[in-house]
DNA sequence: TGCATCATCCAAAGCGCTTTGGTAAATTTG
DNA sequence: CAAATTTACCAAAGCGCTTTGGATGATGCA
């Protein structure tokens, strides 16, 4: 039997189950009344404020600890007027109602930053077209003390939405065509793309395909422009036959490469927004009798998806590569600082994607003639 | 250009945050006052009790929706004592930091549902020695009036941790060892791969692999159950080598799947545990020369995940098919019914795997060529 | 007509915290 | 040593709702 990992035994992994536990859940009155102090010290000193002796703190903490007293939570955040949550939402179409694949590792990055805070993450899921009203309502009813905006388009109308709102945001990635100011964490689309682009041109590819996002994201338009300013800058033009853009499933790379590459024209290399449209067009290129990184070139954006690793001692696929979890921290860290000091400047924060060599790429058909002959 | 959807015009998406916005939040004191009621009327007026004529309730309903009134939620939770969330505990560990690719469509049906109760959907993201303590916290604090629990190990401590804490629960999944009622939605597991094995042994295939997931995971050991079961009843035995299991990712599959075909007596056939490993068993089949559906058999258990949809004409994989979205819908129907009736008996769902057929799969090679030859 | 009933509404008391505005004792200061 | 601080605590007033326990006038019934 094959064992891919050493698991950890199941007493160990749940070894803190076996702490007993505090009866009943006492209240802040009954448990100071228990210690002989006030309410007021010992929310003072399980806050941590000056007007309160080390010796009571200590005693206080301890006691909470035996007790297992904790603080309720709603209670707390009515009287604090802090929702201590973080809202992101995650609208669904009822047409192509795909969730989007880097939603989870987003979200656990972003996580784990907030836990460390005291946050927790509030998830809506919603049909796409109430997005707006969800926002609203999230503000209105004090639910949340800052939002998430995932998948800025062009034009995003959300920013100027969240902005009138006075609801804390971070947008994880840009909206082009927004001139304001707001807080964001975005990859180095353009750049990455324009190294990508650059990178199949020096291996002699001069037909290259792009298997983009939906063209109304922020994110697809800069790739494009990447693409393109690289093309241009070796006297290429840009092709229509060879750009696509869809929703990143694996047919969608599967039926957009098989259709490039039985072209009257084909491209011998591909620029392929995601690894999941990727593993459609290498099953595209088998298909086709074809050899990827031999006949076909591909280089792929990958957001490191833990689930999904573009890993090995030579990876699948060359990549520009930039950690979507990582992006959700810095999201995170920056929202946490927003509303925690709401006069701050906003922040950006531009990741750049490193640009890894693997297994899908070679020369390109005619250099690689060149070469074995020379 | 290709355009793999027609996109919705952005005007038309984000119409609705073009509605004034009310400028100040109030409260239900000012309200009340602005309307010349109590705040207790407003109060049951909105909240739908009898004790109201029907023109005051049309009259405060109105007046909610012009002035945007919109009660605040951490009042509302204070005073019912209710959270109104329901908790989620993503648990990542150090070593393999991986969140469950099924995570977030489970999330997007069970989230659907809760939206519908008016429930939040409160995600921890906690390292997984935390677990534990995530719980009692969530119950003390009264974070959440429910939870889910997710990837159900054989014998799981949650589950009576869970019941002892008083804090109503349902398992995406069953633990076997575990002999307390307690609500569950599951597949059947056992009989999706006794059907897919006797689907490969119909097919004439003698040896077949099996790509489980984690051992430990209580789905899993369903699984070889079903397996083992099929092979016995034919008379066949169980052969560790041809038997892996592990986290289930592309490289997982790719390395097990390379390992057992290089091995003295190789599989013609092999049950893969997630269409993630099946790619990189996919993988490892091409870069051996073979090919998939003749040389090797591919049956494969489908999540029917929204970014990876095992479809098209002809879908690429055999599978056993269940889709893990209905089962975040059906877990949340559970959960929310017996948050509502704490008295409720316990419930209990088990979801049928369709079994689809792919072109992963075709008959044994030996058999092949009989067939060939009458 | 007189009394019970019902339909509507309201005042006030929570829910369990935090925080303001104190007080009394201990300590420092001139 | 008296006055001014400082330290360490507490009582009570919120936070913005829901809900209990009336109150008032309209209606039904004999």
């Amino acid at each position: 039997m094959i064992n891919a990992l050493t698991k950890s035994p199941q007493a160990l992994l749940y070894s803190k189950f076996e702490i007993a536990l505090a009866d009943t859940d006492m209240n802040l009155k009954e448990f100071s009344a228990h210690l002989g102090l006030s309410p007021t010290t010992v929310s003072r000193a399980l806050n941590g404020y000056p007007e309160v002796s080390e010796a009571t703190r200590k005693r206080v903490a301890e006691a909470a600890e035996k007790l297992g007293y904790l603080p309720n939570s709603r209670a707390k955040r009515l009287a604090t007027g802090r929702a201590m949550a973080i809202g992101h939402i995650l609208p669904l179409s009822k047409e192509h109602e795909m969730v989007n694949p880097v939603f989870s590792d987003f979200i656990a990055g972003a996580g784990e930053r907030y836990s460390e805070s005291g946050y927790d993450l509030s998830l809506s899921v919603v049909r796409d077209e109430d997005e707006a009203d969800s926002y609203r309502t999230l503000a209105s009813r004090g639910n949340v003390d800052g939002v998430v905006i995932h998948g800025p388009k062009v034009d995003d109308a959300r920013i100027a939405f969240l902005q009138d709102l006075g609801l804390p945001y971070v947008v994880h990635g840009r909206a082009s065509d927004v001139t304001a100011d707001y807080n964001w964490v975005d990859v180095n689309n353009r750049r990455a793309f324009f190294r990508a682009t650059n990178f199949l041109l020096d291996l002699g590819h001069q037909r290259i395909g792009l298997l983009n996002g939906q063209l109304d994201m922020d994110f697809a338009n800069r790739r494009q422009g990447g693409y393109r300013d690289a093309l241009k800058a070796r006297g290429l033009g840009f092709d229509d036959a060879l750009v696509a853009s869809g929703e990143m499933t694996e047919t969608y790379g599967f039926a957009t490469t098989k259709a490039m590459l039985s072209g009257s024209n084909p491209p011998t290399a591909l620029l392929v927004a995601s690894i999941i449209p990727a593993i459609g067009a290498r099953r595209a290129i088998h298909d086709l009798g074809l050899v990827m990184g031999q006949d076909v070139s591909v280089v792929i954006h990958d957001d490191d998806l833990s689930y999904f690793r573009n890993d090995g001692d030579v990876p699948i696929f060359t990549a520009t590569r930039s950690s979507v979890r990582d992006a959700g921290r810095h999201c995170a860290e920056i929202l946490i600082r927003a509303i925690a000091d709401p006069a701050r400047q906003v922040q950006n924060i531009l990741l750049e994607a490193e640009l890894t060599v693997g297994q899908s790429t070679g020369p390109a058909p005619s250099l690689r003639e060149i070469l074995n002959h020379g």
